[in-house]
DNA sequence: CATAATTATGCATTTATTTGCATATTATAT
DNA sequence: ATATAATATGCAAATAAATGCATAATTATG
């Protein structure tokens, strides 16, 4: 395991386990595990995990979002997923297996308005249109979500 | 995306789009769009990304594994698991949303001896042991999955 | 079994990514 | 509205990863 990836997996534990309000006091606990970096890298961290802001009984505090929005997901949809097809009324995304859901969470969360609902099955997502016209450019714009630079 | 990214989606689709019997085969494809990489480096992706040997009535012809056993799988297990616990009974792993059932089909692939079997459901892995006896061995075994070198 | 073809890998070089620095921007407190 | 605190980001330097080269290892073929 890579020094950023037991970081990470370190910050992910530590947001976790601590009520932590900002990016100082994270640091001070990573310095504690012997693990010196900046605030700008550990701001980056936590836009690449998906770590957000929420609000609880006892103020403010640093979560990893359950629906992980994180910048670095785009790139494990991209390996997950395995092709893009459709027919005259639906569209449907292969993925590698147990993959599905999670390919479907992320389409969720685009909320590409063109799209009435999603499925998720074991190795397929099945996309349902508002209409059929708008098969073509919900392929258009997932392909873009795909391929959008990271 | 980037370049390796776009590579290996552009081999991913060469690779189900036609019968390739060699890495030599595939390098033609991928010149003929413009992706020039010398036969090392395809050798490197199709271990990062699962690609295997099958055979087909046509013959033999390489393939995206199902079950992706692809070298940079563990690095998604990794952006997916939570957590890792145990009472005196189970083992749960906590994902993000909708990834549950990727990673148990990962715990699966382990082939870890003391499990009984694996649930995944929306954002838990509920692991079953053999015997009560040996969750330690299971949390440890999987947490060495999950942090062996990349 | 020998040879040819194909694939995998150690090492050095090249390329890409990560990181820190400094500061811009945003959020919070007064 | 202003000051302070906290976070985000452009750029350059540092570090890590990717890649090619050459060849070792493995597989396929005769």
């Amino acid at each position: 395991m890579t020094t950023k990836l037991r970081r990470q997996s370190k910050i992910k534990e530590l947001v976790q386990k601590h009520q932590i309000a900002s990016h100082e006091e994270l640091l001070e606990y990573l310095a504690k595990e012997d693990i010196e970096i900046t605030q700008a890298t550990l701001s980056r961290d936590f836009a690449a995990m998906g770590i957000i802001k929420t609000i609880t009984e006892k103020g403010m505090k640093y979560s990893v979002s359950a629906d992980e929005t994180g910048r670095d997901i785009v790139k494990i949809i991209g390996f997950e997923v395995l092709g893009i097809e459709h027919n005259e009324s639906v569209v449907m995304i292969r993925t590698l297996a147990g993959r599905a859901q999670g390919v479907a969470h992320f389409i969720d969360r685009t909320h590409i308005p063109e799209i009435m609902g999603t499925l998720g099955g074991d190795d397929t997502v099945l996309i349902i249109p508002k209409s059929v016209k708008d098969i073509k450019k919900i392929v258009q714009q997932i392909g873009n979500y795909l391929t959008e630079d990271t």
